[in-house]
DNA sequence: TATAATAGTGTATTTTGTACAGTAAGTAAG
DNA sequence: CTTACTTACTGTACAAAATACACTATTATA
């Protein structure tokens, strides 16, 4: 066997791109790359850093979102693993990219320093291969809402079924029949009624939903 | 920031988890691990090793795969990557998996040196995590057959309905009726008949099938 | 009390999925 | 040549799911 001489490498680098949903457009959290000799000096990326050898990634990623943009116990899974030569112009890396949703709510407290939530479509060229994660994120994501529970990492505890079309609407950029929508959704038993109203609006408050069961199985809607 | 400091690693291990049907099973391959200080010596595990810092994944693994099992040109596509601390009881490692599928017609002439193609019920305890990267494939794999066209990996250029419809069975441990089968795959409109029959069987000959356009691109079966 | 805004609801039609069994075409054996 | 064996091949009736579509209800505010 040919074996690769050791190099002088960190494990891997981990990148978490976060969604959140909230004013019919879907947000991305984005900082200011790390300002060493950097090639991409001065552009944004995803928030994220380097493992250390007693982490594993998961780990390595909850530490740096802590850190950089003090966020914890968000939803993450674990999206793709980047691995092109060119990717980084600076050192030979690998990037294990995550997936991680935010309620909306919750999002604004989620800032910090000069981190930004971005609507993504105004997202322009970010560092690295970084727009390669956030299509790669945004299609998982938009693929999942169609035979998962997924949607409810996007959601606070209580919302609205309108809160909760509005997020398939959002993510997969097409409409859907409020009617049709509701029944669909409602026929998947997934949902139970808090019995609590939405309050603060100055039309007819709806009803509030939560999902049924625990929040840290992801049902597959789909046998 | 804090900064992991550069450690002695290899970038990245690769791994191939190959599958191909036949004879009613699922076979994936295996061979022994390298018997360098080793606490998995003597033990099987899926074919694969070091990147090298002017190669990508996919270029790495194709090189390893090429080297010790003399594989080339086969289906591969990211499956994902294991991190855990404890993976590897040698060195801190990471591991990015690869879920690979071969025609069982040409399974065979792929064999090499000891690797052995085995059915994957008779797969017992691997070497490092390979066991939940068996799992991690094969789930990958039954999921893929229902929206994609990924079954055509498993065949070759030619292939009987019958053919098809027993990847699907033997990959998803499940019957299907051959009359709503048929029904089903041809309506997708994404095979077409050679105008050839099969031959060398001592029953009525099947009507052969091709996939419609390029191998390259998996099709979504869904929109 | 009128207006504006969103919540909430039902039915008819089309499409898709499912359950189900007998005939056809080849090889092999007597 | 006939029979037995094996797998290929086909269609219909019913159930379930998806779709298209519009009006009434409830709240806050002016």
């Amino acid at each position: 066997m040919t074996q690769s001489p050791p190099f002088r490498f960190a494990i891997a680098a981990v990148d978490a791109v976060l969604f959140a949903v909230g004013n019919g457009m879907l947000w991305t959290l984005l900082r200011p790359v790390e300002t060493v000799t950097n090639h991409y000096k001065g552009m944004s990326g995803f928030p994220g850093g380097v493992m250390r050898p007693e982490e594993n990634a998961e780990q390595a990623l909850a530490r740096h979102l802590k850190e950089k943009v003090n966020i914890e116990r968000v939803y993450l899974e674990q999206l793709y693993t980047f691995t092109d030569v060119t990717r980084d112009t600076r050192s030979r890396s690998v990037a294990i990219a995550y997936l991680g949703l935010v309620p909306f709510s919750t999002a604004e407290r989620y800032t910090h320093d000069s981190a930004k939530w971005v609507p993504i479509k105004k997202v322009g060229t970010l560092a690295y291969d970084h727009n390669d994660m956030l299509t790669s994120a945004h299609t998982r994501l938009a693929g999942k809402l169609l035979y998962t529970t997924i949607a409810r990492q996007l959601l606070p505890k209580q919302f609205t079924l309108t809160e909760l079309q509005s997020i398939y609407e959002v993510v997969r950029a097409e409409t859907f029949d409020k009617r049709n929508f509701r029944k669909k959704i409602l026929a998947l038993d997934i949902l139970e009624e808090t019995g609590d109203m939405q309050s603060g609006v100055q039309n007819r408050p709806a009803a509030l939903y939560r999902f049924k069961g625990s929040t840290v199985t992801e049902i597959p809607l789909i046998a």
